[in-house]
DNA sequence: GCCACGTGTGGGAGCGCTCCCACTGCGTCT
DNA sequence: AGACGCAGTGGGAGCGCTCCCACACGTGGC
């Protein structure tokens, strides 16, 4: 036996518009809110829609008008490895919610290589979304203007500097710097000491910044030897908390710009003695699930992360919406969760 | 200034056929990659194709044609907090991976209400995707075959029970508790006793299984008193084991069915006063972040998380190109990494 | 009473493809 | 030699929508 699978019992606008007695033109309208239809013709419509369960047809929609009702999520895979996994997931899930409730589809798309980046410039260009989400760009990615130059609203998850010209979701990495150092100095920390992020990314500047600023504030002196470098990997911690050790033994704090990089230095410190937290107090960034499970429970500065999802969601839609010249940006807090760390 | 962004310019394959001098169908034809077209017509149409840049328009594929080339990812969100975060990371890389070198679109679902769930079908229902792929999947989930009665294909990620009707790929449950319980033997453990996953996942039940079978080859007695029910949960973890040492306090080692269970228990051992690996040897499965961060590292049998993506993606592709009666099952070797709990 | 207007409506004309039928040649079989 | 097949081809007819023009009605002003 042969199964058909295609069904085409689908009923279309053209049957519902026979069967509520209206033209095509006005099943239109009504499908598509428009406010010039009388409430007779939307009842009738309306009824009929629910009699014939009536789906519109996307491709149809898409072919003639010009939205795709689809929204892509784009996830460079290099960085993937570096953040904190579980990051992702959560970015994931709160511009899912944000769509599913605007009725738009996610496409997520991870590039791994420049083959799949053309690909999906390619992809782009055949006017395939409505718009796209990009999630952890460097400082030097042109992804982002390349988006907005096809004419496409982009949202941005984080800034490439300062002055980032495409619309963004950000949180307040200098204030998280600030808190965290502001919580060690309350603690009686004096040399309080920090693994940075690659500095050329803005993230990383700008937690360094907040670090900085946070000693200023505790009354403490900046030294450049408390400063090291990593770049937001476990092993890039190690090495970075070997260099502090070796460089300024008597530091009794570590801020690390990431939970990974924490989970690092945290080997190393024990592999030399110290114990954390009665020797070296430590603060990382992310509030993840590595920091919840390290020995001691790291202290952390949580991000809102499915709720930079949710916001980066909600600004592209508008973007989509209203193609407002202006690019809105929003920075979202950060919150200092207290563990056996610190 | 009005900014248009809609440029009209994509060619079109009508375009392209006048620019190589041959019909319609020929370029289709080419695009396509039929085989009733003479070399030199593709040629030209190739040529053609390069010089315009063309890409097909899939909005017009998807209305004119059946196929859609997009594949929806499904992953219902109650499961999603469940599991270790990461493993559903690693399916969408192996997915995605694949479904890229296909040139299909991922689109990803997560469902976390019943509203969400409707709309889901009712996007099926449309013809919006050419398969289904789905994720962790409850014994009583009836959605894949809801997928199955639509006509349309779909893979899932592990089964239901062991006469899951539709197309699968697993992972080898029944020899990750096995390959720990020999290890925990091996290392000389006699009272090994097992924190399970919720035993209506059939999961869970084939690693429960695992677990006995590796006693009965060590030689060891099974005893009830050495099984506690968990819920994949840390919570749940650490109540499993709370369990256990109350009923048998004798306990030497413990396979916990995830590396965020195994996490719980560790907790509990410790206050217990319980020394890993010297008192206790403790031993997960996931082989995730967790594990590895864990004091000590845990002992864990790794899946092939992203591997199970790929092959998922490749089963859907392999049923939406010759959709046959029969539906592939696969099951996925797993592998101990030994670490410092056991 | 006539014109101008605004609101609501029907339906033609596509959007850019794929499907498929009809047609042309040419080689092959009787 | 004629009949037949078949590879290769062109192009008509949609797929199910949205867009927009045209038109039927009011209603108000003069």
């Amino acid at each position: 036996m042969v199964v058909s699978g295609r069904q085409t019992g689908r009923p279309t606008l053209e049957e519902v518009a026979a069967r509520a007695g209206v033209g095509r033109g006005t099943v239109s309208r009504v499908i598509n809110g428009s406010p010039r239809v009388s409430e007779q013709a939307k009842a009738a419509v309306d009824r009929a829609v629910a009699e014939l369960g009536y789906v519109p047809n996307r491709a149809a929609r898409a072919l003639a008008g010009s939205r795709t009702d689809a929204v892509a999520l784009v996830i460079p895979e290099t960085e993937a490895r570096l953040f904190a996994e579980p990051y992702f997931l959560d970015i994931i899930r709160g511009v899912s919610a944000e769509l599913a409730d605007a009725d738009k589809q996610l496409l997520l798309t991870l590039i791994r290589s420049d083959k799949e980046r053309q690909r999906f410039e390619q992809y782009l260009a055949a006017q395939r979304v409505d718009g796209v989400l990009l999630v952890s760009v460097h400082a030097d990615d042109p992804l982002p203007d390349q988006v907005r130059a096809l004419g496409l609203p982009a949202v941005l998850n984080g800034r490439r500097s300062e002055a980032e010209p495409v619309a963004y979701v950000d949180s307040d990495n200098v204030g998280a710097g600030r808190s965290a150092v502001a919580h060690l100095a309350g603690r009686g920390r004096r040399r309080i000491a920090t693994v940075t992020g690659p500095l050329d990314m803005y993230v990383a500047r700008c937690r360094l910044d907040g670090y900085r600023q946070g000693l200023a504030e505790a009354g403490l002196a900046s030294d450049a030897a408390l400063v090291a470098t990593g770049d937001f990997t476990e092993e890039g911690g190690r090495r970075a908390m070997r260099e502090l050790l070796a460089r300024t033994p008597d530091l009794d704090a570590v801020f690390a710009a990431s939970d990974v990089m924490a989970a690092g230095a945290r080997g190393v410190l024990r592999e030399a003695g110290r114990r954390v937290p009665e020797d070296v107090a430590l603060v990382g960034v992310d509030d993840s699930a590595v920091a919840r499970h390290m020995d001691p429970p790291l202290t952390s500065v949580r991000q809102p992360i499915e709720e930079m999802g949710r916001t980066m969601a909600r600004l592209l839609l508008q973007e989509i919406g209203i193609a407002s010249e202006e690019q809105p940006r929003r920075v979202l807090p950060t919150e200092l969760v207290v563990r056996d760390s610190s």
